[in-house]
RNA sequence: GCGGGUGUGGUGAAAUUGGUAGACACGCUAGACUUAGGAUCUAGUGCCGCGAGGCGUGGGGGUUCGAGUCCCUCCACCCGCACCA
């Protein structure tokens, strides 16, 4: 009987679901253990092969920590709220929920194909109301909660009500959107929207008039992590600048924590240099200069404090509040003029033309608090608004930028550092001798520094002062599908929470939902919706994508709770994700919103970790081969001309133009190779998904093709039409997506499992090769052929293991075991060929030896090892088997193998006892007849023997 | 520009603490079996050389009895960030 996984893969797929094989209990005696994947977001796609990859390996981890006996949390469920689905239900005319269903039963089907180890009680859906009833909860208690600098944690809004009404802004240590001071006679003074005003400008769930990313395609504001090159990261479409009245997050009031804390997790270096970057912390000071002619002070922040005698100009952001401020009448036509040319601009150009700087004079004066010099006070493009104060002092002489925008203008250059006893310190480095700086002459940098933040404190005009990268997250979007706001307003705008007894608040059901080309939000056209029977009205902006997923990871450990997110007695069972699987895409997003949620849930006492993922594996995109024919650009009306890759390349060099055309893989022989191409039937293949190219001719060395028809040319036998091969992400639109389906159809979902395992190291990207799975196929069949011969026959026989299998055996555990354990799952597939090559040399077939190795093997074949333990034990599931324990004993060696090398080089191998003495060793090495020629003439000067592992004679 | 990573046969890769480089596969070559082969089996397969032997982990240099592994330096590619004051 042959290996054939089609005849019992789907019957223990369905034993496992009849019999809830892999149901987790929250009450166990067992030490937890929690495998988490990201959840996918269910795109009309449907999963290609590289989806996989990462369950893949969790599942076998999880399995293999199972069998281990841990209690083991791996579940699975669907992201389903937000852009990349609603953009595909826009797309295709139906309602996102029908979409959204669909593609969730497609990938559940999918997902189920592939024998995974996943508690489906367990599933979660971002957009159901049970499960956003709680990320509506979770956005309340950020709304009700201000961050505490002091304690350095989320503290109720409560506590600074009570101290406002006591002290007023006095003493007040929170984080803010800015600094405001009253008293408490003025707080209790204060209208109702006066004072909510004000405790907007604390809470860690806001509201505010801020500049967003504003994307007009997409028809709603971004964050900053899904802003990529000035352009949004779905659909590429552009992004502009643009002040809008939106809810943020107050993340920044963690920054320090999530910086932090980065350190003690197990997760890659570039994964904690991605979130550390994107935090950019920097220490500088904060100065304030007077204005000439006006009693204000502007603030600004650097890094470079000890610079400021050579500070010979500001800047400040065009979108800077002061702007019109401190423009004088006779600049007013310049700055109007450069304003509204920064207008005209995207943010995509903004990015990208960083090397011309641009600016205008507003025609006012700062003065600099150490010599009383007058500093022309610039606009410029190159100081952003967001970061520091959104103004600068500009040091010509010790910044690049500065200097350019000083030589472009005419303006002063002052050299303020003398670097000449450091060889090659750039122009930014923080070392040479200070100069023309008054009282900082002569001094250090570092020096300088310390001295002139001395100073400034001093003189009360500034202070060293933290900064970061990091901006506030914009949480508003002005989409249909996403969690709506459990936030009423009254006439005034003031936003009052809804009580916990009304939420879930349901995204009211519409088939209006086209996005806005304005910034009204398609729910507030539900007029009945947002309207109120006492006058108020709710807030009509959804969360965003992000929302459900910050904390997702947390419902699994209780997931039908109804009272609360999850059950405190499941949450301090399973504590945090022990091993967490995805990919670098989420490095700055998902990750960054996740781990501050939780952080804020530790602050409430409702998680008992600080971090939620201990350990971090990003597994490396499978990519696909795009195949490409070449399309001559054409005069309108002209036939439709495609050449092969060769002919491109002699035509482009004579002038012509052409268009690269992807091609389905499917019509592509020996694609991926050198010699990809089209023949006559992939033409046709071509031709019969793409009717417009029906008449086109078709050109390559090998001759022509036109209507069905082959002109062969240089005594070619069929149409050879090379296509130009590219590596590339799998994706839909470049026509390379492989479906997992297939290729379980044709190989069973266990090979699958061990082939993209076997293609290399799990964190790497590689290309998906159709070829190496027919080795993995013939190494099941192997494996099989250990139990059964080929005509079906049970070759299992009892009996006591000879010290031979044993040893295979336990070679077999002890690499596949250290390698689980170090994430190399392609090492541990080989591992497994390698004993059951060797097994098969030996005739082995024992039933206590493949016992064993089908418990070895559970974790990555399931179908496989449950058939055949079913066949060896009659019954009960390898699944709750425990994992073979190694026995070193079995691995001891009577005679080793011993390379014996002269200089280094190895020149013979001779057998030695495992017991044989160093000085044993030394003689017999040297008395070796291989060895003996090479030593003639030559005098042994030092024998190196290290035991077990090799011998090498110098010789001089 | 800054930060991180990678570089090993024709291909995917292995080598866990400095100790036989290329395990395990794909592909290729030859042969066996077969009505057939895109099935199976056997042998071979880093490169150069008939051979002895030499060379070989991106290039160059160093430490060491011994370097893919450690140090210095240069190069190429990939990823992330990018006017962050």
């Amino acid at each position: 009987m042959d290996y054939k996984p089609r005849d019992f893969e789907p019957k223990w797929k369905k034993y496992w679901e009849d019999h809830q094989i892999y149901k987790v209990d929250n009450n166990s005696e067992q030490p937890k253990f929690y495998v988490l994947d990201m959840f996918p977001y269910p795109s009309g796609a449907g999963l290609h092969v590289g989806h996989p990859l990462g369950y893949i390996a969790s599942d076998i981890f999880a399995r293999y920590k199972r069998m281990n006996g841990f209690n083991v949390l791996h579940p699975m469920g669907y992201d389903a709220f937000g852009l990349p689905a609603e953009q595909y239900a826009l797309q295709h005319g139906v309602h996102p929920a029908i979409s959204t269903n669909k593609n969730i039963d497609r990938y559940r089907q999918q997902l189920g194909n592939l024998g995974f180890s996943f508690d489906w009680d367990r599933e979660v859906r971002t957009c159901e109301p049970s499960f956003y009833k709680w990320t509506q909860w979770i956005f309340l208690q950020l709304f009700e909660h201000f961050y505490d600098t002091e304690k350095d944690k989320a503290v109720p809004i409560s506590i600074l009500k009570e101290h406002f009404e006591q002290n007023g802004s006095q003493g007040i240590q929170a984080a803010n959107s800015e600094s405001i001071s009253f008293t408490a006679q003025e707080w209790v003074e204060m209208t109702a929207k006066e004072q909510n005003d004000i405790l907007m400008n604390y809470r860690l769930a806001y509201r505010k008039l801020t500049y967003v990313n504003w994307c007009e395609a997409l028809g709603t504001v971004l964050a900053n992590d899904e802003v990529k090159d000035g352009v949004s990261e779905r659909g590429g479409f552009p992004v502009e600048r643009k002040p809008m009245l939106q809810w943020s997050l107050r993340i920044t009031a963690y920054a320090e924590r999530l910086l932090n804390d980065l350190q003690d997790l197990e997760w890659s270096e570039a994964m904690k240099k991605m979130q550390s970057n994107w935090i950019g912390r920097s220490t500088g000071a904060q100065v304030f200069f007077e204005i000439e002619g006006s009693d204000r002070k502007i603030e600004i922040y650097t890094t470079r404090p000890d610079t400021i005698f050579g500070a010979t100009f500001m800047v400040i952001a065009p979108e800077h509040d002061w702007v019109a401020e401190i423009t004088t009448p006779n600049q007013e036509e310049e700055i109007s003029q450069y304003l509204d040319y920064v207008k005209s601009r995207s943010e995509r150009e903004r990015m990208s033309e960083t090397k011309e700087v641009t600016g205008a004079f507003t025609g006012s004066f700062a003065i600099n608090p150490f010599n009383n010099e007058k500093i022309p006070i610039w606009i410029g493009e190159y100081v952003l608004k967001d970061y520091g104060t959104g103004c600068i002092m500009a040091v010509p002489a010790d910044d690049e930028r500065d200097h350019r925008f000083a030589e472009k203008y005419g303006l002063r250059i002052i050299d303020i550092i003398d670097k000449s006893m450091y060889e090659g310190a750039s122009i930014e480095d923080k070392k040479g001798k200070m100069i023309n700086s008054d009282f900082l002459n002569g001094m250090e940098v570092m020096d300088a520094i310390q001295a002139i933040n001395d100073r400034l404190e001093e003189m009360g005009i500034g202070q060293p002062q933290v900064n970061y990268k990091l901006r506030d997250a914009i949480y508003s979007r002005q989409r249909y599908w996403g969690e709506p706001f459990p936030i009423v307003y009254d006439k005034d705008g003031v936003a009052y929470p809804l009580d916990i007894s009304e939420l879930p608040l349901e995204l009211p059901d519409s088939n209006d939902f086209q996005p806005a080309s304005g910034t009204t939000s398609p729910l507030g056209r539900i007029k009945e919706w947002v309207n109120l029977d006492n006058g108020y009205t709710r807030e009509t902006d959804t969360m965003p994508g992000f929302a459900g997923s910050s904390w997702y990871f947390l419902r699994y450990m209780d997931p039908k709770n109804n009272e609360e997110f999850a059950d405190q007695k499941a949450i301090n069972y399973w504590k945090d994700v022990d091993l967490y699987v995805g990919g670098t895409e989420h490095a700055v997003g998902h990750l960054m919103y996740s781990r501050f949620w939780h952080k804020f849930l530790y602050d409430k006492g409702l998680v008992p970790t600080k971090e939620p993922f201990r350990k971090l594996i990003n597994q490396g995109m499978i990519q696909g081969v795009i195949e490409f024919i070449f399309l001559e650009k054409q005069k309108e009306g002209s036939q439709y001309r495609f050449v092969s890759a060769e002919l491109k390349e002699t035509e482009e060099r004579n002038g012509k133009e052409f268009i690269p055309i992807p091609v389905l893989v499917d019509y592509v022989s020996e694609y991926g190779s050198d010699n990809s191409h089209l023949d006559n039937e992939g033409i046709e293949n071509f031709i019969g998904w793409r009717p417009e190219y029906n008449d086109a001719v078709f050109e390559s060395p090998s001759g022509v093709f036109k209507n069905g028809n082959f002109t062969p040319k240089n005594g070619a036998v069929k149409m050879i039409m090379t296509t130009h091969s590219e590596v590339g992400k799998m994706s839909k639109s470049k026509y390379n997506v492989i479906n997992p389906d297939d290729v379980v159809e044709q190989y069973g979902a266990d090979c699958f499992r061990l082939y993209e395992m076997f293609l290399g190291p799990i964190e790497q990207a590689k290309p998906w090769d159709t070829q190496g799975i027919d080795g993995v196929s013939k190494f099941l069949r192997k494996f099989w052929g250990l139990f059964f011969d080929r005509n079906g026959n049970w070759l299992v026989k009892e009996g006591t293991p000879s010290k031979e299998e044993l040893k295979i055996l336990h070679t077999a555990i002890k690499k596949v075991s250290d390698d689980i354990e170090r994430f190399s799952f392609n090492t541990c597939v080989s591992a497994f060929m390698v004993a059951t090559n060797d097994f098969k040399k030996i005739n082995s077939n024992n039933k206590l030896i493949l016992e064993e190795m089908v418990r070895l093997i559970a974790p990555f074949a399931p179908h496989l090892a449950e058939e055949l333990w079913y066949k060896l034990e009659g019954g009960g599931s390898v699944h709750h088997a425990s994992y073979p324990i190694l026995n070193e004993e079995y691995l001891i060696e009577d005679s080793i193998e011993y390379p014996i090398s002269i200089n280094g080089k190895k020149r013979a191998t001779a057998e030695f006892p495992a017991d044989a003495s160093k000085e044993d060793l030394e003689k017999e090495a040297v008395a070796n007849q291989d060895i003996q020629k090479w030593l003639e003439g030559k005098t042994v000067r030092k024998v190196i023997v290290v035991p077990k592992r090799m011998i090498n004679i110098v010789v001089g």
